[in-house]
DNA sequence: TCTGTGACATACCGAAGGTACGTACCTCCA
DNA sequence: TGGAGGTACGTACCTTCGGTATGTCACAGA
């Protein structure tokens, strides 16, 4: 059981949460003052600096709500199939949708690096998004008939989730934002059947060895 | 001793640039101060606003000269090539090397979006590398055996252009970036590879109708 | 009931971006 | 050739904002 003390105490950093995650996604990092967080959650700067060290601290919470909201769906989205190729186009419309959401959009892709540097950043993307990513091409390109090893498993989910992030920016801002998440998806699909295909043609020769 | 300010004010224009480059280079935008801009070039803040209308625009110079560079280092490498494939693969290599680059990654990858906003930064960018990478793309893809449209091709370098620039970020974090390099390569090459068989098996019918 | 500590509020500091204004030099033309 | 205007800066100052030091008060535990 929580004390009372406790439990205004988690309201206040939820407040200050909310605030900080509305802001940073409206006006991104620079232009969000913590005298608007503040001011936004009601309190003052003394209950911010209670909770958090300082505007990163408070921009890396945002950040983590926003990630895990994105990968809670994208998660939900390829539960249920057996097949990994379905798995994986499942797996690649949802992360098309939430890649334009507004938040993800500004405190992930665009703030995020800068504010939290490349390092950081990183972490929080691989055990989020990232790892949703790599547990399906995995699932997808993993096997001996491909003789792929661990590193290069890593190289293609790289590849892949840069592609999609990439992709799902360019969606974001279309005019038409279904039809570019069509065209999308058909792209990567395309891709996806040259790989497969080449899976049955060469059965596994030397992808490694083509350095 | 002459002072900076009996020399010609391209001159000057060229330190500032200079001395801003490096410094966002190697500490960042938001750590980089105009003071220390101004001290490293020898003249003061007077100077420097009347060149530049404030901290944005001189990154943005920054900005550009980086992508310029960047820019020929790849069309120099594509160039002398017959074959698409061939000038793809040769393309591919030099975006590798060229993302390596601290000043691209900090200023053009890191701080880039975030201060620029993604407007003017994806302008910045589609008539710089993005162009490249597009025009080799087309060269690969186009063609009436494709049955491609303008708006897939598009799609298509979307989709290549991130998945190179994530490809690069991973290449330049790694322990050994030589072999890091030759996976991605490998991968690339594995990916192009499968689109290649499918142009052969199935000629052309269908991608822009799998929607 | 007393005391310690958690959960804030208040006041203040220094750095940094930006602005208003002053000034030396250069060019151009009568 | 000299004075008038504009260019290319320099100087002083303002404001905002992140961060800190310190005060205060309520609540929990003994």
């Amino acid at each position: 059981m929580k004390t009372r003390r406790q439990r205004y105490s988690d309201s206040t950093k939820r407040a200050l949460v909310d605030v900080a995650e509305k802001l940073f996604t409206d006006h991104g990092y620079s232009a969000t003052s913590l005298d608007a967080i503040v001011a936004g959650a009601d309190v003052t700067k003394g209950a911010l600096y209670h909770h958090f060290s300082g505007k990163q601290a408070i921009f890396e919470a945002a950040f983590e709500r926003i990630e895990s909201r994105a990968t809670a769906s994208i998660g939900a989205a390829t539960e249920g199939h057996d097949d990994p190729w379905e798995k994986a186009r499942a797996g690649l419309r949802a992360f098309l949708e939430a890649v334009q959401e507004p938040g993800y959009r500004q405190v992930v892709i665009s703030d995020g690096p800068s504010v939290l540097g490349h390092e950081r950043f990183r972490e929080q993307e691989e055990r989020s998004t990232y790892a949703i990513v790599d547990e399906i091409v995995r699932s997808v390109l993993a096997g001996d008939e491909w003789g792929l090893d661990e590193e290069m498993l890593d190289t293609f989910t790289r590849i892949f989730f840069g592609a999609m992030s990439a992709a799902g920016g360019s969606v974001a801002v279309s005019d038409d934002p279904a039809a570019a998440a069509a065209r999308v998806d058909a792209a990567i699909g395309f891709i996806m059947d040259g790989l497969r295909q080449l899976l049955h043609a060469e059965a596994g020769n030397g992808v490694t060895s083509r350095t």
